[in-house]
DNA sequence: CGACCATTTGATATGGATCAAGCGATGTGG
DNA sequence: CCACATCGCTTGATCCATATCAAATGGTCG
C-alpha cells in the first residue's frame, strides 16, 4: 500500500527557513496583542517556512497567500493537517519544537513574530496566556473534525473541503482555491485522481461548477451540506 | 457508504454526568498541581461522563479502568479519539463546552476536579496556566499522530494501535485490553471484522499471541514496528 | 442448561487505489 | 512569436483492500 503523494517535493532543498539565516529585522505593527512586533516576510510557492521537530523560535501569521502544515510517513505519505489563510495564525508550540512543517502553498507573505517575546508576555498577562492556550485549542478543534472528515467517503470529504474553503475564503459561492489537486488529496487523505473524479462528478450533478481547475462555484450548498452530514 | 459503528449505545439513556447530579463532595488529594482538589468517582462501563457541547464544568483525571473519548457524525458513526488510562487527564477545555463526549469504557474511577478552581488559579500562577496550555499541546499532539493513522492500511493501524497499548499500559509484552473490538474499530477507522481479521493474520503471522480475544502479547515487536512505519 | 453478547470466519461486493494515457495551459528557448 | 517541453489535471481500465452481509463459534451470566 504506497498511496502516491508528493514527496515532499523540492521545498526540502530551496528551505529558507528564519532560523537558519538569523531573524527578521524588527518592525512594528499595530493591532491585537499578539500582532505585535511582527516582520513580513515573503515565502515563495512551495518553499518550508519550518521543518517539522526544528526548534520554534518564532510564530507566523500569514498576511496574504496560503500555507500548508503537514506530516510525512517514512513512506512518503503525506498528511496535510491544516491549509492557513490571511490572518490565521501558526507554527505556535507550547513546546520547543515544531509538531509540523509549514510550506508555502502559493506566493505568500508571512508575519513573522518572535516566541521568546510574546512568552515573555504571557509570563506577565494572563490574557495573553489565556489567547495562547485558546489558539491551540482551536488547533485542536480543528484536528478533531480532521479526523472526522477522514472516516467519510470521498464525496462527503470534498463537499466538507468545500464548504470549509468557501467559508473561509469569503468570496461568495466562488472560491479560488490556492491549491494544487495534490494537495487537496493529501489533506482529504484521497489521490489525486479520487479528488479529480469526484469534483467532476458533483459538477456533473449541478452542485458546483469548475470555470477554471481552480475556481470553484458552490451552485447548490444544500446539496453539499447535506453530504457534509 | 455506512460502515458500522457502535450507534453510541445504552450510555445516552443511563447518563450519570457530574454537572447534571451536581458536584461532588470535597476531598483532599496530594500530589501534582493540578491533582488538587479532585473527588474520585466511580463510572459503570459504557456510562457516559460528558456529553459533547455540554459545558465544561469538570476536568476529569482517571485513577483506575479506561475511558474513550469520541465524536459522532450524524448517520451514527463514531470516531474515538482517544483512550485515556490510569493517569491520563481529560476533559480540559480551552472554552466553555467539551469538544468531544466521553464515556467509561470499563468500569473506572475517575477523578474530578472543578475547572473553575484551576481557572482562577492559572490566573494567578503562570506556570499552571502553562501545564493547561500543554496538557492541550499534548492532547493537540496525539490528535496529530491519530490523524497519520487514519492515511494507513489496517495492518499498520493495528499494529501501531498494540505498540501504543503495550507502551502505555505496562505490563511487558503482554497486554490486557480494556477495550471491545468495537472499540478499537472505532478508534482505527475500521470495521469490526477488518480489525478481528487483522489480529488473526498478525497471530499467523506470528507478530502477536492471542491467549484471549481482550489479552494480546507482542511476540514480535520489531515486525511490528516496521508496520509502524 | 439456555440466552445473550462478543468475536471470529466465510463469501461477496464495491469504493477508491493503481496503472496508463490523453489533454490543456503555461513557460522556455530557438 | 512560434514550437516544443513541462506540468497539472482529467479520464479510462483494472485491481485490490476493506466493507458488507451472513453464519458459526465461544464465552458469560442468570
Amino acid at each position: 500500500m504506497l498511496m502516491r503523494t508528493a514527496m515532499h517535493p523540492i521545498s526540502s532543498r530551496q528551505t529558507a527557513t528564519v532560523g537558519r539565516n538569523g531573524p527578521p529585522p524588527r518592525h512594528h505593527a499595530s493591532g491585537n496583542s499578539l500582532d505585535l512586533m511582527g516582520a513580513p516576510m515573503p515565502f515563495a510557492r512551495n518553499v518550508e517556512i519550518y521543518g517539522e521537530d526544528e526548534p520554534a523560535e518564532y510564530l507566523y501569521k500569514v498576511v496574504s497567500g496560503a500555507v500548508r502544515t503537514y506530516r510525512v510517513l517514512n513512506d512518503g505519505r503525506r498528511q496535510i493537517g491544516a491549509f492557513l489563510l490571511p490572518g490565521d495564525i501558526f507554527g505556535l508550540e507550547a513546546g520547543a519544537t515544531h509538531g509540523t512543517s509549514a510550506e508555502a502553498v502559493a506566493d505568500s507573505v508571512v508575519l513573522v513574530i518572535k516566541r521568546s517575546a510574546v512568552m515573555a508576555l504571557a509570563e506577565r498577562d494572563p490574557d495573553v496566556a489565556r489567547q495562547l492556550w485558546t489558539l491551540t485549542a482551536q488547533e485542536l478543534g480543528r484536528a478533531q473534525n480532521h479526523m472526522l472528515l477522514l472516516i467519510r467517503n470521498a464525496q462527503e470529504r470534498i463537499a466538507s473541503f468545500l464548504l470549509e474553503m468557501a467559508d473561509r475564503v469569503a468570496g461568495g459561492n466562488s472560491v479560488e482555491l490556492p491549491m494544487s489537486r495534490q494537495d487537496i488529496a493529501d489533506y482529504l487523505g484521497l489521490t489525486i485522481e479520487t479528488v479529480s473524479r469526484t469534483l467532476t462528478q458533483l459538477e456533473a450533478e449541478a452542485a458546483i461548477a469548475l470555470p477554471t481547475s481552480r475556481r470553484v462555484v458552490l451552485r447548490n450548498r444544500s446539496a453539499l451540506s447535506e453530504l457534509n452530514a
